[in-house]
Formats: C-alpha cells, sequence, structure tokens
DNA sequence: GTTTAACCCTGCACGC
DNA sequence: TGCGTGCAGGGTTAAA
C-alpha cells in the first residue's frame, strides 16, 4: 500500500470512524497477531491503552496513518504489503489473517487484516510520537502544499543517486513505492537510472509535476488494485487505478503512448518497470 | 554518502 | 494431484 491507497483510508476513516469510542480491543491469539503489535510486550499492553478511548482525528504521514484518540494517545498503523483495515460488524465473520478487532460502543467494529505481517500497529502517546524514528525522518509529503517545486529541485541536487530509489526513499520524499514511482517517472519522461544532480531545470519541473498528478490520479480512482496484491479499501471494494497504470506490470505489452515494448529492470531489489522509447 | 543484499512472511505460479 | 522452489513487496539494517 503507498500513498494513494493510505490516503483514501485515511479519508474513509475521516467519515467513518471519527467520533466513535472503542469498547474494547481484541488482539488475535494467534502468534502472528504479535508480530504487529511487535513494539508491545503484551496484548494487554496494547488492547488496554485503546479500551474506552474515542478517536478524534486521522491523520497520514507518508504511508503511516494516524489515528489520533483522546487522552493524548495515537494509534499508528503501518500496512506493509498486504495489511488491509476493514469495517465490519460482529455478525460479520473475520476473514483468516486477522490481527486486531476494535469494537466500537456505537457498534460494528475495525479489523487489521494482514497475511503477510509486514504491516505493524501500535500505540503512542502524542508526546511520545516524535521519538518514533521511523516517522521522525519521514520526507515531505508530495501532496502537501510547502512542497514546492524550488524545494524538490534543491533537494534532488543534493544528492547523487539514480531516481527510482530515490523516488522509493522516504527520507527523500514521502509515500511512493514500487508502482507509483515507475509510473512517476514514465509520466515524468525520465529513466530509472537518470542521476538525481544530471536533471535540467526542465526536466526537475516534469518530475515534479508528474509525482502530483500520479498521486493525485490515483487517489481519484481509489488505488491501485493489482492481482497478486488485493489492497481493498475500508469497505472491502477494490480500487481502479490499475486500468490507469502505463507501464508498472506490462512487461512486453505495448507502450501506451508509443507501442515500444515495456521493458523491466531489476534495480534496488525490486522490479521497474519502463518505456525504453518515451523515457530518457 | 550511496548501493547492495538479507531479512521478516504468506500466497501463488510454476515445473516436474 | 502434489510437492518443492522462487518470487513478490515496505522498510530497516548491516556490510560493501
Amino acid at each position: 500500500m503507498e500513498l494513494p491507497e493510505v490516503e483514501v483510508m485515511r479519508r474513509d476513516l475521516e467519515k467513518e470512524v471519527v467520533g466513535k469510542r472503542i469498547k474494547q480491543a481484541e488482539v488475535r491469539p494467534h502468534r502472528n497477531a504479535m508480530r504487529i503489535i511487535r513494539r508491545h510486550a503484551r496484548r494487554r499492553e496494547f488492547s488496554d491503552r485503546l479500551a474506552g478511548r474515542k478517536i478524534t482525528r486521522v491523520d497520514r504521514k507518508g504511508k503511516y496513518l494516524l489515528l489520533f484518540l483522546d487522552g493524548a494517545e495515537v494509534l499508528v498503523v503501518h500496512f506493509g504489503m498486504s495489511g488491509q483495515l476493514l469495517r465490519g460488524t460482529k455478525r460479520q465473520a473475520v476473514p483468516v489473517h486477522t490481527h486486531v478487532v476494535m469494537d466500537f460502543v456505537q457498534g460494528g467494529d475495525l479489523r487489521y487484516v494482514d497475511a503477510r505481517t509486514f504491516g505493524e500497529m501500535f500505540v503512542s502517546s502524542t508526546d511520545d510520537l516524535g521519538k518514533v524514528r521511523e516517522l521522525d525522518h519521514i520526507a515531505i509529503d508530495p501532496l502537501e502544499d510547502t512542497f514546492t517545486w524550488q524545494e524538490f529541485s534543491r533537494e534532488l541536487g543534493r544528492r547523487a543517486a539514480k531516481l527510482k530509489p530515490l523516488l522509493m526513499d522516504q527520507k527523500f520524499v514521502s509515500g511512493l513505492g514500487n508502482i507509483y514511482s515507475d509510473e512517476v517517472l514514465f509520466a515524468a519522461g525520465l529513466r530509472y537510472d537518470r542521476m538525481s544532480e544530471t536533471l535540467s531545470s526542465q526536466e526537475v519541473r516534469r518530475l515534479y509535476r508528474a509525482m502530483r498528478e500520479v498521486v493525485q490520479d490515483a487517489i481519484r480512482f481509489r488505488g491501485t488494485t493489482l492481482d497478486d496484491e488485493a489492497y481493498v479499501d475500508l469497505f472491502g471494494k477494490p480500487g481502479e487505478f490499475q486500468s490507469e497504470l502505463k507501464v508498472y506490470g506490462r512487461k512486453g505489452l505495448a507502450c501506451r503512448r508509443c507501442r515500444t515494448p515495456i521493458d523491466s529492470v531489476k534495480i534496488a531489489g525490486r522490479n521497474s518497470y519502463f518505456c525504453p522509447q518515451c523515457q530518457s
């Protein structure tokens, strides 16, 4: 799950659970559930801090979701690659790989489901949030107003790295993963291996614009749901951006712009897709 | 400072 | 049919 999916989730949660009070939070008994709440020593420690709390606000920092609670506490959620938050009711059986179920006083519940358990959840006091290293080093968000192209240009020049891994580096810019970094580079007409400090100011502008446009479009389409990585929204509905993808997962298929077959390479341990003709 | 690889985990596609 | 293998991916970390 990358920025667009997390943002769609944030917006849905804002409408759906803000103002609701958690009656009780259950951490499921199987061993993997402890991997999800790995920062807590015991199940009780996690669920006790959630019981009785009201959700007051939902924020996002990069790919992290922050559910602010009364009593100056925050529930932090990171989805890894297979994490899901699903709205449910008591009569609905919880899906396999459900690790946490939060019941609301107002009725209904919220389930955290995660097959590969790369995701995590933890409760922090608002005061200690700044001490969470992963959150602290997250770079500027491409959707923020303060994310100007001048600022972006300065940061690009300061680094000497290939664009693809740089775009995925959460300390450089937050929220892009393997799918959207490929889509951004295609939209900007730039190759995965271009060195950041060699971009002309025109190319920097193109990259900057591509980043904002791709992310905003993907949010409008409610995220990307691929076959093997079944992202669904809060209500279990898949996104629709997969049909808009220009390069990701399209190896051997004709480029939508120039008909040249899309190619792929392995870079930084990830498959990267690109058009050999449109990107340089 | 940058880059690479390994690690965590499960589901799925593939070949025999 | 059934099993083993390899791969996918986000982020951190250690080593190159």
